[in-house]
RNA sequence: GGUCCGUUCGUCUAGGGGCUAGGACGCAAGGUUUUCAUCCUUGUAACAGGGGUUCGAUUCCCCUACGGACUACCA
């Protein structure tokens, strides 16, 4: 029989763009479930009406789409245990909120947020802290403090209420995390946690184990930021009498910003100097521009990878895997305890050796329309030869501009630094005799280029060196660049030619 | 403040009672390439501190320090 598969979700919140934090717990719930043949699910929890954001949901679907992490169920695909955004589901709550009133684990609470604020201001005024839990909910506006009869009264008249646990006062709860084993609490210190609000809809608490319960979910692979509420949620499965199918948990340890003042967060933006979103951002309030690692220039599988290995190894010296290979050997027991510190060197890194593993012809299709925005239209099979031998000094794809501008213009000026190092004073007359000598050249092709210049180098009783570098200078206007005489096949012999009795008139 | 979690090179990490504490990124040096990049070689650099336990602790236990998360009618 089937019946341990495992379900695991990935639960964001549309608030916003997806960080790469995020990206990361779904993609190691991801990697979980296929690992184990299970299947995994997108959830969105929209329940705070206030933090909504129009084109979040849009956002995440497209940044794990775009990452590679499929999800099996979710808000776009449906699936069997729909819907699978919380604001679709905003019926189901309420029943189980009941539940818990009527078993004694919760209780209606009609203090407004004014009175609750006022009590906080007053204890911190006098150094001490408000906390709405057993040793103060009896002095407080709730069913547990007035009449059955008043607070039903209230309930019935429509006057505004929230739904509160009923956290005990003295209990111990104890659970084995899967990453950080065993971890407890004290319920006496934790407070009485609003589960349903008072504009109808639950809170993430009660909605979240709810839908777990209902979705089968049988694994919780999320952020560390929930630990703390882990004995809540344990709890309410108990409160509800679902002990018996509650799911394993698995926090997760952070990713921390670089520079080491805590957790990598959204709005970190481009203030860090590297982009925190998988794709670009635009604020729908601010028109505000955060950019992604897709526009950047990372390709998916360089994100994905690089993530991957942010909190999770192999156990052996591997770091280069496919999206295959991390579904063949992830595993909850090899995440780590401790939080990670995002390296923007370290993820240039895995993008170069992303870059390097396509084909020229993969490498002409990204730069083709870099090329075609600049108004360059050129052969696909040129291109490839030029991406050949300009790949190794790229890291990302927008670089290729940068490092072949030269094969489409002729220097418009010369780097004069260069221009004193190697213009000596027979340089113009020596250079002049060559490009005679290049006229006359058939096959200009680099092999044979090499083996001509050499011998004129030669003849001259000169160092070839001597030759290439105010030849380099002529064609591309710098000392640097791809292997000469490859540059100067691609160049063409008119182009070359050109080039250099431009450059000869040009530099003195 | 309280609760919980954590602590191996600058960073990501392996390891785990006895190891020259391994790899990767970065950085540095050298070699190849008459340039740059790639590539190769080498180097740089770590077990937070203090107590235990033990013949022996980086590894196990405790304390301290430091870091982090949480402490909303947000998730």
């Amino acid at each position: 029989m089937k019946s341990t598969v495992c379900r695991v979700r990935f639960a964001p919140s549309p608030t916003g763009p997806l960080h790469i934090g995020g990206i990361r717990t779904a993609l190691f719930n991801f990697l979980f479930a296929r690992n184990r043949g299970g299947e995994f699910i997108l959830r969105i929890e929209d329940t705070d009406q206030a933090r909504f954001v129009p084109g979040a949901e849009q956002y995440i679907i497209e940044s794990l789409k775009w990452c590679g992490i499929q999800y099996d169920e979710g808000p776009d695909i449906g699936g069997p245990y729909g819907p699978y955004r919380q604001s679709d589901r905003k019926a189901i709550y309420r029943e189980f909120a009941e539940r818990l009133i009527a078993g004694g684990h919760a209780y209606y609470a009609f203090d407004t947020p004014e009175e609750i604020n006022a009590k906080r201001k007053a204890a911190e005024a006098s150094g001490n802290t408000f906390q709405y839990d057993w040793s103060t909910r009896r002095q407080l506006n709730n069913s547990l403090s007035l009449s059955s009869g008043e607070s039903k009264k209230r309930v019935e008249s429509g006057m505004p209420y929230v739904v509160r646990f009923r956290m005990p006062e003295n209990d111990e709860v104890s659970i084995t995390d899967l990453i950080r084993g065993e971890v407890v609490f004290r319920t006496g210190l934790l407070d009485d946690k609003v589960l349903f609000k008072a504009d109808g809809l639950p809170t993430y608490h009660l909605a979240n184990v709810v839908d777990d319960y209902l979705m089968k979910i049988t694994h919780v692979i999320r952020g560390e930021e929930w630990l703390p509420s882990l004995p809540l949620h344990i709890l309410l499965y108990k409160a509800f009498g679902w002990e018996d199918v509650m799911p394993s948990f698995a926090h997760l340890p952070l990713i921390l910003k670089p520079g080491g003042q805590g957790k990598l967060s959204k709005r970190d933006g481009d203030k860090l100097g590297f982009p925190v979103f998988p794709l670009q951002w635009v604020d729908p309030v601010s028109g505000e521009v955060s950019s992604g690692y897709r526009e950047t220039g990372y390709l998916p599988e360089a994100v994905a990878n690089m993530l991957a290995m942010l909190g999770w190894n192999p156990g052996t010296e591997q770091e280069l895997f496919t999206m295959e290979e991390l579904i063949r050997t992830f595993s909850l027991e090899r995440v780590g305890r401790s939080g990670s510190r995002f390296d923007p060197e370290k993820a240039k890194w895995y993008n170069q050796q992303y870059l390097k593993r396509k084909t020229d012809e993969e490498l002409a299709a990204m730069f083709m329309p870099v090329l075609a925005s600049r108004g360059i239209e050129r052969d696909p099979g040129w291109i490839a030869k030029l991406v050949r031998l300009i790949r190794e000094r790229i890291v990302f794809p927008q670089d290729m501009w940068e490092k072949s501008f030269f094969f489409f213009q002729a220097p418009l000026q010369y780097d004069q630094q260069m221009v004193k190092k190697v213009w000596k004073n027979h340089t113009a007359e020596i250079i002049g005799a060559l490009s005679v000598q290049l006229l006359e050249v058939t096959d200009f092709s680099s092999t044979v280029l090499e083996e001509k210049i050499k011998s004129f180098a030669e003849r001259q009783h000169m160092g070839t060196g001597q030759i290439m570098a105010p030849l380099r200078l002529l064609l591309v206007g710098s000392g640097t660049g791809p292997h000469l005489f490859d540059l100067m096949e691609l160049l063409g012999k008119d182009e070359t030619v050109r080039r250099i009795q431009k450059g000869l008139h040009e530099i003195h």
